[in-house]
DNA sequence: GTCAAGTAGTCTTATATAAGACTCAATGTA
DNA sequence: TACATTGAGTCTTATATAAGACTACTTGAC
């Protein structure tokens, strides 16, 4: 297979979308096909303006807003990296449970169940997915400091995690994004999520250790890849007493 | 007085910062120090180049990041503006308590006191006052479609705001970062949250028709100047039946 | 009043130079 | 010989400058 990444139909026309946009489309396309993959290096700004016949600068100013969203990551000397999400940022970036002296500790996690489902009316909704779809249903409980603190339902789509339920309530690894991107190569760009105060259920109450009724913090939560294709829907509900959701308005 | 805004101090000596960001902090300090103010257009980027003896670009570097940041705002054809809060953009960016089909609509709130108090252990922290020290608190009910749904006390430093505890529990308006902008010349620029799940209070449950103990979002805010001067302080407490906290992970 | 030209602002693109990171051969030393 | 050190060369991204295009508004002729 030729390695034509680039049969460039960039248009410098009067009214036409700016050369850079129309770059930084094509990178995005690039990676969602999966032509650039997480934690490569991309071709140098230069190599890139010569393959697409433009300055340097233009490519710079695509990059540099890919890099503003997370998307590329640069190094000094080094290149430009795609992102990916082993590192200790990317770790955090999803996860805002601190505990209240503002100290980041990733919790252990215990999976209790991991199955191929039915979807409910709300998982289908949320994942785009057509009513009663196939979906894989993970239940895990999350510990700090041997404590158990967090429930989470997590549902995917069986489409693109079919596999998964075959381990059964295996040993799945605590940082599951980065499983689906080196597992499955989905890589979760964006999330949106929904915070309530719901009462413990009978249910939640005997896996936490709780009396029925206490009010835990609900997060729901949809992942999103970067051309905004839901991946993955999770709710979790967390005692709140010695922790608490963080969130910073910038 | 004469306007001499740039006495300008830019080094471009080998090892030194670079001057794009020698220009930010000048900018940042024109505004800390009120020669720039919220709604004011500043200098054009030709003119600010001039006056700094750089090329536009390197303006336009400095001015880029603190959009980036929304510090100021660009308008092409017009010029660059300082941001302020009577923007519709603003208003949501720090309120995020939406309801369940996700629309947006901010609540009416009754102001139930407004008085100048000594600060609790936690406030004075908070706002880093000395224990005891002089504030104004605020207490406040939301209500969405006539239900009484937020219970607000806000606390802020008598030192900045004292002018407000004269106003006892008067009208204060919908939107107080606007006020704040308005009337004390404090610009909130980031704001740092806490969530929790909490039990309502007695004090709670008879304000917002509630049986006590029925779960309450808790919502710690500390909002911030952009020189990271903690200047309010504020506890909301949140039924989310109906509505929920909404936040959007790039 | 209407419309065309002018003016002043930001936006886009291009180019040049600086600075960080790595390779690898030359050099010096035990 | 074996091994550490130096330093030139060549990658990379980072920074700075400049020129022309686009956009919003004002002015003035008709």
């Amino acid at each position: 297979m030729s390695r034509e990444v680039t049969r460039l139909v960039l248009s410098n026309a009067k009214g036409s979308i700016p050369l850079y946009m129309q770059i930084k489309e094509l990178f995005v396309a690039n990676l969602r096909d999966g032509r650039w993959s997480p934690g490569e290096i991309i071709p140098s700004e230069i190599q890139l303006a010569q393959e697409l016949s433009v300055s340097q600068g233009t490519v710079r100013k695509a990059i540099s807003e890919l890099v503003e969203n997370n998307v590329l990551t640069r190094k000094q000397g080094k290149g430009t990296f795609v992102a990916n999400h082993d590192i200790q940022r990317a770790l955090f970036h999803f996860f805002h449970i601190v505990d209240n002296n503002g100290q980041k500790i990733l919790p252990d996690s215990t999976t209790l169940s991991c199955r191929r489902k039915r979807a409910s009316n709300l998982e289908a909704s949320k994942l785009r997915l057509a009513p009663g779809g196939s979906v894989v249903r993970i239940e895990r409980i999350r510990t700090f400091d041997d404590r158990p603190t967090m429930l989470e339902t997590i549902t995917l789509p069986s489409t693109l995690f079919g596999a998964l339920a075959k381990v059964g309530a295996c040993d799945l690894p605590n940082m599951l994004y980065e499983l689906y991107e080196k597992k499955f190569g989905i890589t979760v760009h964006s999330a949106e999520e929904q915070l309530r105060a719901v009462a413990a259920s009978g249910h939640d109450a005997s896996l936490l250790d709780l009396p029925t009724g206490t009010p835990l913090l609900e997060i729901e939560r949809v992942a999103l890849t970067l051309d905004k294709t839901p991946v993955e829907f999770r709710i979790s509900r967390c005692i709140t007493d010695k922790h608490h959701y963080e969130n910073t308005i910038f």
